[in-house]
DNA sequence: TTGGTCCTGTCAAAGACCTAACAAGGACGG
DNA sequence: CCGTCCTTGTTAGGTCTTTGACAGGACCAA
């Protein structure tokens, strides 16, 4: 186990279907969905250390994934290369981006400039990533004023305003609990897309707007299930 | 979708054996493993309602899973109830606390005190689910010194020490990227059997040592993705 | 040109996972 | 006692994902 993988979870689905460009419709498993970033980040390595070609067994294996998985998802989307030929690095990187959404710029706000509020405010990464950060919020008047990265961090009443003034279109759910509901109820009445919750709870949202919970408690805990088994020789096998 | 799961990858997989109560021999699912936290947390809410009674169904649908994956899951175990009659919120909450390994303390390290880290150090709740926070490294030296609610950042070059003198189980990993692999070496050799890795990379370790990856920058993209297709009703053609 | 090698797109088989269905057990009322 | 209504454990079947296999294109060297 390692992955990356955060499973979209089957419960409330919103279910993904493309056109690929010889006009044959899937629809697109999540698992497939997850792969797609990891993929993008890879090539965006090797694009920048200049590589101009790599195949699927190359760009496959780099990752630990079967090299026919990843044609296999690349396939949902008409392929990019023909056959006898490996994928060109500087076609596929923007390829991607504009399937996953990043080609242009996605706004997003925080909500909630706690502990783990700062803490993702703080991450430089996902400016690169194609989702600057335009605002943080908080009830907190004693953190209202103090500026991270340069964003100040504002009173939550100027939340929604905000959302509709500058097109926001992901809010990052750190609040606590109890409130957690009212405050993504708010973010979405004023035009959220999409809600990146960190509490550990669950969110309602009408079915247009896509919640995606990273419940930071439950991969510790998987963590711990396995760990826990590593001694007990006898019920743990490596495949 | 809004899933709680974040799936273990395939990758190189440790496959979970378990013996259920009735001597029946099974490989548990990472599907499952995923949700084992997910009926805990929601028990443990029972509990503290002082509910005493909860069955399959009414559970699982407080969760948005069906009830018979919930039983099935449960199966892996050899069962909790017996037929007829629902579960026992208080003799289900000790046995999953032993199933996933919470029931003893996992004493666990942050390694790397950025923005990241020391926004996962305040985060108060993993010492409640039984994960307390022992000690804090970083290489930085204007970092060594501050304390983050009682625990103190330390040199890194302590940490292996340290490690092996508080029988350290679990290193959470927020260092950069470049240095990743050669902290996380550092950490099992000194004898940490989970490696909790919020870098952008994988980590290679000895098939005892559990890596569970925590690719915010794929939870950000996948809802990216989704969120993308929102307004054009669910289709994306590709050109 | 021909043969060899590497590549992709595609599909079918295999595998993992989820779900519906059901037998059987308990509690309760009549 | 029986019938009803609830429950769980268990399994078989269906669905989703991954893997293996292969046809055929592209390049290269002889």
């Amino acid at each position: 186990m390692s992955l990356a993988g955060l499973r979209s979870d089957r419960r409330r689905e919103i279910q993904v279907r493309v056109v690929n460009n010889k006009g044959k419709k899937f629809r697109v498993p999540d698992a497939t969905i997850l792969r797609l970033p990891l993929y993008l980040d890879k090539l965006i390595l090797l694009q920048q250390a200049g590589v101009k070609e790599v195949s699927s067994r190359q760009l496959a294996t780099s990752l630990d994934i079967k090299a026919s998985q990843l044609r296999h998802d690349f396939h949902y989307f008409g392929g990019f290369s023909k056959p006898g030929r490996p994928y060109l690095v500087d076609k596929l990187v923007p390829a991607l981006e504009e399937i996953i959404g990043v080609d242009i710029p996605v706004p997003m706000i925080i909500v909630g400039a706690g502990h783990l509020g700062q803490g993702l405010a703080n991450y430089r990464n996902f400016e690169r990533l194609g989702f600057p950060l335009r605002g943080i919020f908080d009830v907190d008047p004693k953190l209202v004023g103090l500026e991270i990265r340069g964003v100040p961090i504002r009173p939550l009443s100027e939340m929604p305003g905000f959302v509709r003034e500058h097109g926001i279109k992901i809010g990052v759910l750190t609040v606590p609990v109890n409130v957690a509901q009212d405050v993504a109820n708010q973010m979405v009445a004023a035009g959220v897309v999409g809600v990146w919750n960190f509490t550990p709870t669950d969110i309602r949202t009408p079915p247009q707007v896509i919640v995606r919970n990273e419940r930071l408690a439950v991969g510790l805990m998987c963590l711990s299930f396995k760990t826990k088994r590593i001694g007990q020789n006898d019920e743990l096998t490596q495949d």
